[in-house]
DNA sequence: GTAGAAAGTTAGGTCATGCTAACTTTTTTC
DNA sequence: GAAAAAAGTTAGCATGACCTAACTTTCTAC
């Protein structure tokens, strides 16, 4: 409806508009809209600073927005968010197994490098590491192209006592949790069974391994599970 | 004598205050006074926009100001550059030695990522290749207590005929320079010896290796040859 | 269906970094 | 040593990105 200038593609975002896209792109996961509040939380800004910025990239055609309701990504935006992230995961893989960067600090570093890294710099990165398809914590990367996984992986806070599965990805933004994950041995690829789940949010039991252990809901709210067929999976 | 906040030190400089100290640096050689049109003309800016920069940084104590006349680094300022172009440096090898940049391409990729690299990334770096002493345009790496090679050479455009010398370093930001210099393998470790030099800012004649190649003084003026005794060197 | 809560916006301010135009100070030149 | 040139500065403006405080709109609950 609004007169949104074209989209020059070529145009240079500055690090707080990707950031922007960046969080609108991960609260709509990809298409929904997003709150004004909700973005202003993530970049932990003020909400009053959010509607400036909001209008800018309005402008700029990479969203679209209506005041009083949320904002949703253009295709345009879309991409560019995409590009950004895609930055950000090779650059978290990269740092990991290049540079041995412990996993729980590649996320921040990253947070800088996305902005001022080139993409020709990114496929150099991706290209040494052998085109990785995730990052450290199991995100999915978009390619060159735009394309990414979105398939969406239930949380182990909602897997059900008995079932199990495969930890597809662990929150990459807290150290200390990712430490403690490590620690548990709660990270990409690990197989885990839900043995027990006590009631009004109790801890969640869980095997890991031939380990047996007991985390809460917040922590495991912050790990996605592709879950195992339950009928077959004798071994346990 | 004017009230210099003292520098915290852990005080975090932006991208362009960063490349301010930068330019100040270059210009003074680390200590000398620099010219405000002289640090406007090699950030591409212009001569007023320097004035209000350079109050702020003299504010935060990293050099020393007194109005129309030059600027110069404090011991703080030149330290925090110190540590600016060791993250410049070392990333420049870095991406030339690990990620096969092209020498032509690096400087500019290393303009940007030196804001937002952190000294641990930027040690990785440095740790990974093999602590480097110099980039790979032939300029010296500070060492992480900012201590640096100082020691000053002749450009091959004040070189006597005759003389010979080995290439040290060449100039590092203009990429068709670069290429061009490649491709007549003038670059650091090649030994040089002119053979004649034209008058009136002609052409200089040089061997390199088994070629012999004419180059003008404002090429010749890019490089800089650390001078070996001409006696005794029988072998061409 | 209206009152209060929640969400979102505008108004007005700040700071860093740049600009141009007009002015001042310093240097150079004869 | 005075006039012209060069160098440097201030004044005033713009932009991006933030802030708080005050206001408006929308949603929720009864």
């Amino acid at each position: 409806m609004s007169a949104a200038r074209e989209a020059t593609e070529t145009e240079t975002l500055t690090g707080p508009a990707e950031d922007y896209l960046k969080a609108i792109y991960a609260i709509g996961k990809g298409y929904g809209p997003a709150a004004t509040n909700e973005i202003a939380q993530r970049l932990a800004i003020a909400p009053a600073s959010v509607s400036g910025m909001v209008r800018r990239l309005a402008d700029q055609g990479l969203l679209s927005y209506e005041r009083y309701h949320g904002v949703k990504l253009t295709e345009s935006g879309r991409r560019a968010a995409l590009r950004t992230l895609r930055r950000h995961r090779v650059i978290e893989a990269y740092l990991s197994q290049a540079l041995g960067y412990p996993w729980d600090r590649v996320h921040h570093e990253a947070e800088r490098l996305e902005h001022a890294a080139s993409d020709e710099l990114v496929d150099r990165m991706a290209a040494t590491i052998g085109e990785p398809e995730v990052d450290p914590h199991g995100a999915p990367i978009p390619t060159r192209d735009g394309s990414v996984d979105e398939t969406e992986y239930t949380s182990l806070a909602d897997l059900d006592t008995g079932a199990a599965g495969v930890v597809v990805r662990v929150s990459d933004d807290d150290p200390e949790m990712l430490r403690y994950l490590a620690e548990l041995s709660i990270v990409p690829g690990k197989k885990i069974t839900v043995k027990s789940r006590a009631p009004y949010d109790g801890p969640i039991t869980l095997s890991v391994g031939r380990q047996e252990l007991s985390i809460g809901p917040a922590l495991a709210a912050n790990v996605l599970i592709a879950p195992l067929a339950d009928r077959g999976s004798r071994r346990g």
